[in-house]
DNA sequence: GAAACCAACTGGCTTGAGCCACTAATGTAA
DNA sequence: TTACATTAGTGGCTCAAGCCAGTTGGTTTC
């Protein structure tokens, strides 16, 4: 543009109008899930503004999770996944007895996907002061970490870690093994005289930390749930804790309780 | 930088390093929350980077919901604030007796701030079917859509739209007034022979929507919770649904709740 | 003392240029 | 047919420059 003209200046490209025109074009249909959207240049061109500034419309896309970008191939809308529900009957016998599958690999299995969990950790620890207020332990009693991954289809779902007091599971599978047997974690916890009978489930979202966003493969404008699960036993004693942070994408969480009991 | 070294080129600046040089800064306590960091031309100069880089990293920080930026003022290390928490027992009779402030009210003052609520809007809908399927009515069948803001301090903390069958609520305080009475919404749906006995809580985490971000004043990189609340009577009869939708930074559920009922 | 002004500093946003890395399709040689 | 280059197109990232719009604090003026 020429200099002619001191006055207030006409921005030809703002990418606020930019993104809006797209999350328009997508709200329409225009462009469906899996569309490829037109490359920054094309936007850049058709807007008159500068590529970076068509660039900083698709970032804004990006973090508000509607598309996800792909090097050398383009910027599409995003799918929208089936969400895996999880709520308290996961932890209740009946599941265990009727489920091989555990309750992650049922929901995969119900949404048409292929599980597959992953034990890259089990030892024995002292606990972060979170933990160990959750167990009712004093701050140097040690436990044992069990970090588990979850995987659909190939992909990083969510990473749960366990942590129970070492005095409960000294010796047993709970200590070194990944495969719990036919009853899961919590048929071996019973067996140990910790039958699960409540548990407290503290819920927060947040965005992921920069190894979360890598080992969740977590794409931009995605969020985590944040779940701290306790399991507590028919005397009010808590046995088990599990941080799960699960891709906020893919998942849901769905509780029924009654008000009082 | 002259070329005529054709190899591969070294970058001066690199938006990741700057953004890790900062984390690991405000990881060690070199910058408390509240504190102001370097100015984007400050950095760039240190980092030996062009401004538009240390922009960019400050930029990923700022999605992260590490920092915030004012116009004009600076950049700050986010304050984490104090977490309002909601469980199910925030629906008992006991909690309808003793507290005239509601949930959220007692929450507050229990965090020391200032409770204020607004109901914009009360009006005779067709709900969406989401609403219609959660309150078993058919498609077509009215409802009353109340919409309730919560504010802390004065700041906007979450919504709540809520949806109860027209047929229940007609005549009713429910139909047109802000004002619930002594017991509150719960006490009056009571009142009419529903009395909430059991609820079921359906639980996600997203970015939040342009009108959301505004209406919440959500800081960036921070996302909402979207709860749906459903209210349901003895007689597993489902008489009131509720859409929240919460900034993730200022508010965390928690529920306890039995195994097996 | 109060109000108005001003200068310096901050982030917000855009431009246009350039190089790199990755992808996919095409062509070519074995 | 297979394997390997080539090439065009894409996003990733950086640079240097500039203007705008808030904020803050000091100075001047009344």
């Amino acid at each position: 543009m020429t200099t002619t003209q001191p006055g207030p200046e006409f921005h030809r490209g703002d990418f606020r109008a930019i993104a809006q025109d797209l999350r328009d074009a997508i709200a329409r249909g225009d462009y469906q899930p899996g569309d490829k959207l037109p490359s920054e240049r094309a936007l850049a061109t058709k807007h008159q503004a500068a590529r970076n500034t068509a660039r900083e419309a698709i970032a804004q896309l990006r973090h508000e999770g509607l598309v996800t970008a792909e090097h050398g191939r383009g910027v599409f809308v995003r799918e929208k996944p089936r969400w895996m529900r999880f709520g308290r009957h996961r932890y209740s016998s009946a599941m265990r007895a009727t489920n091989e599958l555990g309750p992650f690999g049922s929901e995969a299995v119900a949404q048409g996907k292929r599980p597959h969990v992953d034990v890259p950790s089990i030892a024995r620890v002292t606990p972060p002061p979170d933990v160990s207020d959750r167990l009712g332990l004093e701050h140097n009693t040690d436990v044992v970490r069990r970090e588990n991954w979850y995987f659909a289809d190939g992909d990083p779902i969510q990473i749960g870690v366990t942590y129970a007091p070492w005095a409960i599971v000294e010796g047993t599978a709970l200590a070194d093994s990944a495969d719990m047997g036919p009853g899961g974690i919590y048929g071996l916890f019973e067996s140990l005289g910790y039958a699960i009978t409540y548990i407290r489930e503290e819920i927060a979202a947040r965005m992921p930390t920069n190894a979360e966003a890598e080992g969740l493969q977590v794409p931009d404008g995605v969020p985590v749930i944040d779940l701290w699960h306790t399991g507590i036993d028919a005397n009010h004693r808590p046995f088990e804790v599990t941080n799960f942070v699960m891709r906020a994408d893919h998942t849901a969480l769905d509780y029924d309780m009654p008000i009082e009991d």
